[in-house]
DNA sequence: ATGGTGGCGCGGCCA
């Protein structure tokens, strides 16, 4: 059985006892890091690979940055995008024992109409366009990470307060859509699923007490690869620790 | 309601 896991930390630093604790409990192959906002120097290597983990990193101060903890060793890593110059630490790609792992912290967006919401969806154009070669490469490819985009209603709390906002738009799902069209499933769905579940709640007005989330960070597999998933789940357990990431890990088990 | 909470880093940006 190989377990991919996602989790947006929001800080390494901070979570990073959280982090020891949760590999120890779940045993993860690959966990996918995201929002690190940690240059590559201050990644608590020496802990994690004490804990037995490599880390694979890619990260930056303050902002973004991405890293991938894994019980072998990486070949093959990719730090961007291939035809998009972009100083963001949003993209670590990497093959484990020929399964490639994609991790992403794509863009959040901020509004519907923004600089920001333009470069989201021009950013997600050159991740279609490169998970075609990932796909035409590698059989099995997973892409995890917070994509930033609920796929559907049924992963919104409230679908009509979010209508057409930024993370539910159009054009955020439709680019979702575009990628599992290029031959991804998403792993969740694959499985009977409790009504409601999420992956992130705003730190603000109690949100997560209250289950008011979205289901925006998630783990694709390619098709060969979904054939042989066993099982995928939102752990909400770390959410509910002290101090807690804004997200809850995502997780899914492979027959490999 | 343009707030609210948290991280970084020490003012204001980003989510």
């Amino acid at each position: 059985m190989t377990r991919i896991a996602s989790w947006n930390v929001n800080s390494i630093k901070v979570r990073l006892p959280q982090v020891l604790e949760w590999l120890e409990a779940d045993s993860p192959d690959v966990l996918c890091l995201q929002e690190t906002k940690a240059p590559d120097d201050r990644f608590p290597m020496r802990e994690l690979e004490a804990a037995g983990y490599h880390a694979t990193v890619s990260g930056q101060k303050t902002y973004n940055g991405v890293a991938i903890l894994s019980k072998t060793e990486p070949s093959d890593e990719i730090r961007d995008l291939p035809g998009l110059d972009d100083p963001q630490r949003r993209v670590l790609g990497a093959t484990f024992d020929g399964l490639r792992v994609l991790d992403l912290y794509v863009p959040n967006g901020q509004a519907v109409g923004s600089d920001k919401y333009a470069y989201k969806l021009d950013w997600l154009e050159h991740l279609i366009d490169h998970l075609s070669v990932e796909l035409a490469a590698h059989e099995h490819v997973v892409v995890v990470g917070d994509f930033n985009i609920a796929p559907e209603d049924r992963d919104v709390h409230d679908p009509e307060e979010w209508r057409g906002e930024v993370l539910c738009s159009e054009p955020e799902r439709s680019a979702l859509q575009s990628i599992l069209a290029l031959g991804f499933e998403d792993t969740f769905r694959l499985f009977d699923q409790p009504e409601q579940s999420f992956s992130w709640w705003d730190y603000r007005m109690n949100s997560f007490k209250r289950n008011r989330g979205l289901r925006i960070d998630l783990v694709l597999a390619s098709s060969a690869l979904a054939r042989r998933c066993t099982a995928s789940r939102v752990d909400a357990g770390p959410r509910r620790l002290e101090r807690p990431s804004d997200h809850a890990p995502v997780v899914a088990d492979f027959n490999l």
